[in-house]
DNA sequence: CTTTATGACTCCTCTAGACGAGTTGGTCAA
DNA sequence: TTGACCAACTCGTCTAGAGGAGTCATAAAG
């Protein structure tokens, strides 16, 4: 068997044993001794080679993994991460200029960065509006809305969920009412519709996702998510539409422009 | 002992055991039987109820702390995670009517939400900048910065590490190379100095802390950060300011305004 | 050549203990 | 009353096993 490329423990240190495998194999990978997609050696390797139980070795795997730096596939072995092409979302990425060219945002912007955007799981339904929502949209308790709930893929790797809140007043029987909602997507209809969009707010968390959120959007462990909330407002000052996106953490980097003023 | 509010284990699913109770406790954390602060049942007493061996308890108790839903205290017992009150950094914080009362961002935000500010770490270097940072200033490679980094704290709390770089051509020999950068910050400083700032551009990222981070802003097991890039740019464009920040994602939310042009 | 078994190797789940160390609250002596 | 001590309880670390299940390459059978 080949010697591993780790150091021996320190018997003297109080740092925990499997602390010390987890720093041995974290420096391997950020040193580039390990890249992207290689395999960690096996738990049984690593036991022989430190000379401690397997659940030690264990131990150090989980810390690596719930920090995001491994992935653990079953029968197969351990492995480096790979992060997945990132995709930057610039502030203009509303501007009407671009919505104007009949297409949405996600499809033109994937597209332009020489990905496949696909779109899946649309539902669209008018339901009573949580209190949130109905704050965010300035509307009274328990007034209606059209919710439109999708996610969104990159090569077939899903990246982001959404929903999208409307006023059943303004949205009802209109095309965003449609699980296609038609060239420039819904902001093109309000517009349509009358309502001139002035300005967006984006509210954003970052946090671990919930297990519906890992299944939704396959992340693996120790991936957190962008949750970010969008309320769109019309020149009138009217909220228009809440959206509320749950983006994989690792394949997003906003960006936002902001006026010194 | 009294009763435990967990139901029993589905010995027919094919769901782990502590799969199943990590569910348990993480339903009694959503449904408000357990909530922020209360103690969950004890390792010897979930051991007992369910009648399982410890690391398999362990285990469970794990899943909930990495998603960040509890926090061990050694010698204590688990705790339901309470989350700290967040503070909100909207897209105007930087407007020069707010530095020109004279206090920095941090301070004047802080104070006025009722908490007590501090900064600590003060730390002013003149170093060579690295690729990233040389980049974004637009500078040659391994030219000099003014490299300004400090911890930021609420009520004791940190929340926040921080690093700014200005060329040192600018900044040095100037007040902005003492650890009191003066009244309005450093960025009142680079206006005094002729560069009138014009417009910041903000990038973020979220992603799981590493070891040090862990340790500077002392973040609960599971709790991801917001890493900030944002760089200065003066009205003649070029770019005078990158300062990195690492951000407790549970202290903050992070809110942009985007203009619909 | 294709398909099917097999076995080696991998990680996953779980058991049943051991000792260590931090916290807490009560007892008992000063 | 105060302070020191101690016991009980907590989570942290580690050992040494067990059987299960997914993956993959190879060997055997068709």
């Amino acid at each position: 068997m080949a010697e591993l490329p780790f150091p021996e423990l320190d018997a003297h240190s109080d740092r925990a044993v499997f602390r010390q495998i987890a720093d041995h194999i974290r420096d391997a990978i950020e040193r580039g001794t390990l890249h992207e997609g290689d395999k960690v050696p096996s738990e049984a390797q690593l036991m022989q080679h430190y000379g401690v139980a397997r659940m030690t070795i264990r131990n150090a795997l989980q810390v690596l993994q719930s920090e995001g730096l491994t992935v653990a596939e079953h029968g197969r072995g351990v492995f480096v991460r790979s992060r997945p092409p990132v995709r930057r979302l610039a502030s203009d990425r509303f501007a009407r200029r671009h919505r104007e060219r009949g297409k949405a945002a996600f499809i033109a912007e994937t597209e332009g960065a020489g990905g496949k955007p696909s779109v899946d799981s649309i539902k669209v339904s008018e339901q009573a509006a949580s209190p949130d929502v109905a704050e965010r949209l300035g509307l009274a308790d328990g007034s209606f809305v059209i919710a439109r709930s999708r996610r969104y893929l990159i090569n077939g790797q899903p990246v982001e969920t959404a929903v999208s809140y409307l006023p059943a007043e303004i949205a009802k029987g209109t095309q965003i009412e449609q699980p296609d909602s038609g060239p420039g997507g819904i902001y093109a209809r309000l517009e349509e519709l009358g309502y001139r969009l002035d300005r967006f707010v984006e509210e954003i968390r970052s946090r671990m996702p919930l297990r519906e959120e890992i299944r939704a959007l396959k992340l693996a462990p120790g991936v957190p998510v962008f949750h970010l909330v969008r309320t769109a407002y019309a020149t009138d000052g009217r909220a228009v539409e809440v959206c509320d996106t749950v983006m994989s953490s690792d394949a997003y980097v906003l960006s936002y422009e902001l006026p010194a003023r």
